[in-house]
DNA sequence: GCCGTTTTCGGCCCGACTGTTTTCAGTCG
């Protein structure tokens, strides 16, 4: 797969292009920034559209003419691209990490080199150590402090942090906000409210009289670290947890162009403002406007999206990916909520590595609301945490029988195990004590990247799995944990065709591995199967996660009918196949 | 360099904020 490889140098190519003063330059850096992301966010590799239809197929890529066309077609064939070559001679520095840094364009990196030859990160480290930046002309004390910030926040952030962490931080700042008295309405937008698993930064919007009042009541919050910038309409804040935050104060005939324009993507945007010009609007994040110059659009986001003949969709599925010609033809699907989840169904307890009793699991559900819950505690391969072995099971839930007893049906507690599927596809229980369990969900945990194991290994093992017919969930399918473990290799297609053919739901697994994930999803979705949001709770406080599952849910467009927790208690039994 | 049922030539988004600029360039989103 060369799409990253080949959108880099795109990327850098385009910031070269910025150092250049010949008549057209800005709009080439514009071009081929735009080539950078249409490859960048490409499904499927380049090689293979190449492969497919030569050159002609590539200018078919929006953004993607004859001239960057060829460009790939010599890099797919050479592993090399002159023109980015000639580039790199003229300019030999680091470009794409040294504009990295926040306060750090391309024009500055190319002063830097040019008066103290800095070409790394580590040449500008030793130029902001030795005070040799703020010398410099059209520099200054601050700008040498600027980018010394900056390179302590690109060390320390390594990227993008996990919504579980960013969405929550975001959530109580919008509640100071609000408690405030500043402002008459704040929400959040960007990426956070879309859901990606992962934020980069953190987008809020307020609607405030008082807008200067409100930004020094921000930039002085005990979550802030440093202040980056403040306005009096725009304030952005590096928070002590690690993460950028920007506030914008708005007017009210603005806040709903605002809302739509901040929250993205990108992508998607660009789809809905091109819709706007065929339709002779012009559309910013400060409103929708007319011919006559006149906003016709900018309180509600809805109103935006309907002058354009649009149906509103939910901001999950904001991602170009189909949803702006289903929101035009009035065709969104009614996504899965919050409200329509019944239960969980993957949940440890301290008999194996979980940190409290069934008692306290079960409680902390009927506090949810759930009607049930399904106790799925490891089996005993895994030794590291203290899986069961049949006897324990057997112990476990004679005492989950009598909970239930006590329950008296306010909740159900359905037994079962994430019982491990072993290297050769046989699961870790034996059949007679599986056959008798409410909720089999299966799992893999043990040599999942090793060199020997390709492909076919791990798919054939969740086949081998769900053909035994003793499983009704295949949990986190990928084995992949943000930031931490990258997918296994799998043929997930194949996975959900027999798990349509045994009947065996998809884990959406809601914690830090978010797994399926949202693309994962897509691509099982058109077979007929169910699927699982499950939080995997480890204690009662990860219930809370559910929302994660349910957005991520939301992001492949998935339906309530396809949800299996969704379900009410007698359904879900019948669909998985008991009683 | 890309793109086009208003164009194959002539357009391509721009506003907010900051620093060292005394009227604006650089950076960001």
């Amino acid at each position: 797969m060369e799409n990253k490889a080949i959108s880099e140098i795109l990327y850098e190519i385009a910031d070269f292009l910025g150092l250049e003063d010949f008549p057209t330059a800005r709009f080439e850096v514009r071009a081929y920034k735009k080539a950078a992301l249409t490859i960048e966010t490409l499904q499927e590799p380049i090689e293979e559209v190449y492969n497919k239809g030569g050159t002609a197929a590539l200018m078919e890529l929006p953004g993607v003419g004859k001239s960057i066309a060829g460009l790939i077609e010599e890099y797919l064939k050479t592993g090399k691209s002159k023109k980015y070559e000639m580039m790199k001679k003229k300019y030999p520095f680091d470009m794409r990490n040294l504009t990295a840094v926040t306060g750090l364009g391309a024009k500055k990196a190319l002063t830097l080199y040019k008066k103290l030859g800095v070409r790394n990160i580590d040449d500008l480290k030793r130029a902001i150590d030795t005070h040799k930046v703020s010398k410099l002309e059209g520099f200054g004390e601050k700008s040498e402090e600027v980018i010394k910030h900056g390179l302590e926040m690109k060390e320390s952030s390594k990227g993008r942090m996990l919504i579980i962490d960013a969405l929550p931080a975001a959530e109580a700042i919008v509640e100071k906000l609000r408690k405030s008295g500043l402002v008459e309405k704040v929400m959040i937008a960007g990426s956070a409210r879309r859901m990606r698993e992962t934020v980069g930064d953190m987008d809020i919007l307020a609607i405030s009289k008082k807008a200067p009042e409100v930004m020094r009541f921000f930039t002085s919050l005990p979550e802030v670290e440093s202040i980056l910038s403040q306005g009096p309409t725009k304030a952005t804040v590096w928070l002590k947890m690690g993460i950028q935050c920007d506030l914008r104060a708005l007017e009210p005939e603005s806040f709903g162009a605002a809302v739509q324009y901040f929250t993205g993507s990108r992508d998607h945007n660009v789809q809905v403002r091109t819709i706007a010009v065929k339709l002779g609007y012009k559309l910013n994040e400060y409103g929708l406007f007319d011919r006559k110059n006149k906003n016709v659009g900018g309180v509600e986001e809805e109103s935006i999206y309907e002058k354009l003949g649009m149906q509103w969709m939910p901001p999950e599925m904001r991602e170009a990916r189909g949803e702006v010609e289903l929101a035009l033809r009035h065709k969104i699907p009614k996504l899965v909520e919050m409200s329509d989840i019944k239960g969980d169904l993957h949940t440890h307890t301290k008999e194996t590595d979980g940190a409290n009793s069934i008692q306290e699991m079960a409680a902390a559900a009927v506090g949810l609301g759930y009607k049930y819950i399904a106790t799925t505690n490891h089996t005993k391969s895994l030794v590291i945490a203290k899986g069961m072995d049949e006897k324990g099971f057997i112990e476990y839930f004679k005492r989950v029988d009598k909970l239930n007893d006590d329950l008296n049906g306010e909740l159900t507690i359905l037994k079962g195990a994430e019982v491990d599927i072993l290297r050769n596809g046989k699961l870790d229980l034996d059949k007679n004590i599986l056959k008798e369990m409410d909720c089999v969900v299966g799992a893999t945990h043990s040599r999942l990247a090793q060199v020997d194991v390709g492909k076919e290994t791990m798919t054939d093992r969740a086949i081998k799995a769900m053909d035994t017919g003793l499983v009704h969930v295949l949990a986190h399918p990928t084995g992949r944990i943000i930031g931490e473990r990258e997918q296994f290799q799998i043929d997930l297609e194949k996975v959900a065709e027999v798990a349509e053919r045994n009947n065996v739901a998809l884990e959406i697994n809601a914690s830090n591995r978010m797994d399926l994930n949202d693309t994962n999803i897509m691509l099982t979705s058109k077979y007929k199967i169910l699927y699982s949001i499950a939080t995997d709770a480890h204690r009662t406080q990860n219930y809370m996660l559910m929302r994660y599952g349910v957005g991520t849910a939301r992001r492949g467009w998935l339906t309530k009918d396809r949800i299996l927790n969704a379900m009410p208690l007698d359904k879900l039994r019948k669909l998985i196949g008991k009683r």
